[in-house]
RNA sequence: GUGCCUGUAGCUCAAUUGGAUAGAGCACUGGACUCCGGAUCCAGAGGUUGCGGGUUCAAUUCCCGCCAGGCACGCCA
């Protein structure tokens, strides 16, 4: 990776003049260089000499070094690097080698989990869910690239409250299709899916539940609400293409006696108390927030009571770190689940949560309305069959998760330019067409032979581009959002499409530069392959 | 009222965590294959980065104060 390459002789001759402090190397505009580096500004007070001044040091120590074929000082101390194109063909060359492991580091398994597409079984998957479960889906394909040992869990909430008003609303539709009329419960689910649920149990079970509850026929109507539940949301998860390692209940959290265990820390600590007929965290205790209710006056346990025992039960399981990513309606949530972790001797980075802001859905530059009435464009099933997978995974990729996002449904499905997904995919379709019509024209492709050939800027640009790869990654892994990849995927093929209308590929005049071309292809198609599997999005060779 | 997020071209978004003249796409104006895919490319115009201070060689980025929008402040999850 180049950026390495420059970072290690600048830092080498730090050391040598006894310094050691951070700084930047970056992609400056085209007409400056390949690579800069503000070291000399930073490093000014360090020499205590003028920016220029320590630039001019710099560049005389790298002056005889061949990876660069030319450096200058310009602007207030900036230092300009532009690579050798011999060592971009090398760079070229071992991409075609290695391919995918080209951009693998070396890294030691570390355990990491990220927690996403979390939900009450009680209804299909919204809108909102699907840019969670692509963001999460997009990080943990990163991170496993990179070689991380990643765990995709999702939590399942069904032992609450909300699964018994589930039950009660299935019951009372149920009863409907016999022309019984029973009031929904109120903050029962009005949604009109519990209504097909109802007919297929009208199907299976004919009148025996009609008019009768008690306990038992209150626990069958539950599982059976949540079972049917599930495999709706299985189906949604499965036309995304988005599967999970792990998927953990809470009832399986209480039941492992995680809850016991918690609250008996909690005690010896002296962290709870009594009131109303509650039970209480002294939360006001750990940090400046208002206490909360982690057993209910009626015996139950609160959301937040189980969600510390699930994550007491991710640190027993050893993860070096967990990721919880929720809407940013839950932030409320993370002071007190960070400030429980601390109670319970739980080293504060272990858990972080990544937060996304809130989806809205255009259709002709109106936007669309998501209530829970029926008739109205609410679930992610929806989405997906009118979109299709792929414009649906790029597009909630697309943005910085701390922005709320716009989702143009026209224009998602539209087959023009204007469309990303379509351009980026284009790109890749015609790379395959130019190896289609090489053969045609019968010229054999020579991997890794003729590199030498390739010396125009965009060429040697592309190159760089590819190896720049190394570093979305990494940047990505840091700024935890999925457009750092869509981002790098656009620009790269903005890049292609106008080196390939400037620039002839096949030219049976010249086989040789040809051959090279193709290489260059070669290399783009492999990166291309990765970004989209990365992406979860397919690499269509013709479209 | 308190806390979190956001505010950048007419619209949708970037900006390499403090770098050089703030960049793309759409829309607008004008151009380019008898040719490897015109689903593409090239050029032009478009900006007081919500407003006002501060920090320094350098601020869209960091700090403070306002303004506007979203979200949250439950014995909901």
């Amino acid at each position: 990776m180049l950026r390495t390459l420059i970072l290690e002789r600048l830092e080498s001759i730090l050391a040598e003049a006894g310094y050691d402090f951070e700084f930047n190397i970056e992609i400056p505009d085209e007409k400056f260089g390949d690579y800069s580096s503000n070291v000399a500004l930073i490093g000014a007070r360090y020499f205590k000499k003028p920016p220029i001044e320590v630039a001019n040091y710099f560049v005389e120590k790298l002056n005889s070094d061949p990876l660069f074929s030319e450096i200058n000082v310009a602007g207030p101390g900036f230092i300009n690097f532009k690579i050798s194109k011999e060592y971009y063909h090398d760079i070229l060359n071992e991409i075609l080698s290695k391919e995918d492991k080209y951009w693998k580091p070396d890294r030691k398994g570390i355990k990491i989990q990220f927690e996403y597409g979390s939900a009450n079984p009680t209804g299909p998957f919204t809108v909102g869910h699907g840019r969670q479960l692509i963001i999460g889906d997009v990080l943990s394909k990163v991170f496993k690239f990179l070689g991380y040992d990643v765990t995709r869990e999702m939590y399942l909430n069904d032992a609450g409250r909300q699964i018994r008003l589930l039950g009660r609303s299935l019951w009372v539709r149920y009863n409907e299709l016999f022309g019984k009329a029973y009031d929904l419960p109120e903050d029962g689910y009005k949604g009109i899916y519990l209504i097909d649920i109802a007919k297929k149990l009208k199907e299976e079970v004919g009148e025996k539940y009609v008019e009768q509850w008690n306990d038992d026929i209150e626990k069958f109507f539950m599982e059976y609400s949540v079972d049917n539940i599930l495999k709706m949301m299985n189906n949604t998860l499965e036309k995304l293409d988005n599967t999970f390692d792990s998927v953990v209940k809470e009832s399986s959290i209480i039941e492992k006696g995680l809850v016991d265990e918690v609250l008996e820390m909690f005690k010896n600590k002296n962290l709870v108390y009594e009131k109303d007929g509650a039970l209480w965290l002294k939360v006001s205790e750990l940090i400046n927030e208002e206490d909360k209710v982690l057993i209910r006056s009626d015996g139950t346990y609160t959301y937040f009571m189980t969600d510390i025992a699930y994550h007491y039960d991710k640190f027993l399981r050893k993860f070096d770190k967990v990721y919880d990513i929720f809407g940013s309606d839950h932030h409320g949530h993370i002071p007190r689940m960070k400030a429980s972790m601390k109670a319970l001797n739980i080293p504060d980075k272990f858990l972080d949560f990544i937060l996304h802001q809130f989806v809205t859905l255009k259709r002709n530059n109106q936007i669309v309305k998501m209530s829970t009435r029926s008739g109205e464009f609410v679930t992610l099933d929806e989405l997906i069959d009118e979109v299709g997978k792929d414009a649906t995974r790029y597009f909630f990729a697309m943005n910085d998760i701390n922005t709320h996002l716009n989702f143009d449904l026209e224009l998602a499905k539209s087959k023009t330019v204007d469309n990303p997904v379509f351009y980026v995919q284009y790109a890749y379709a015609r790379i395959n067409s130019v190896f289609e019509k090489a053969r045609e024209k019968g010229i054999t492709f020579r991997l890794k032979e003729d590199l030498e050939e390739l010396s125009k800027d965009s060429e040697l640009s592309l190159i760089k581009m590819l190896d720049e790869l190394s570093f979305v990654l990494k940047d990505l892994t840091e700024k935890l959002s999925p457009h750092i990849l869509t981002n790098y995927v656009y620009n790269l093929s903005e890049k292609f499409h106008s080196y390939y209308a400037k620039e002839k590929i096949l030219d049976v005049e010249n086989l040789s530069l040809s051959n090279a071309r193709l290489n260059l292809l070669k290399a783009l198609k492999i990166t291309y392959e990765v970004v989209f599997r990365l992406l979860g999005i397919s690499a269509p060779q013709y479209m």
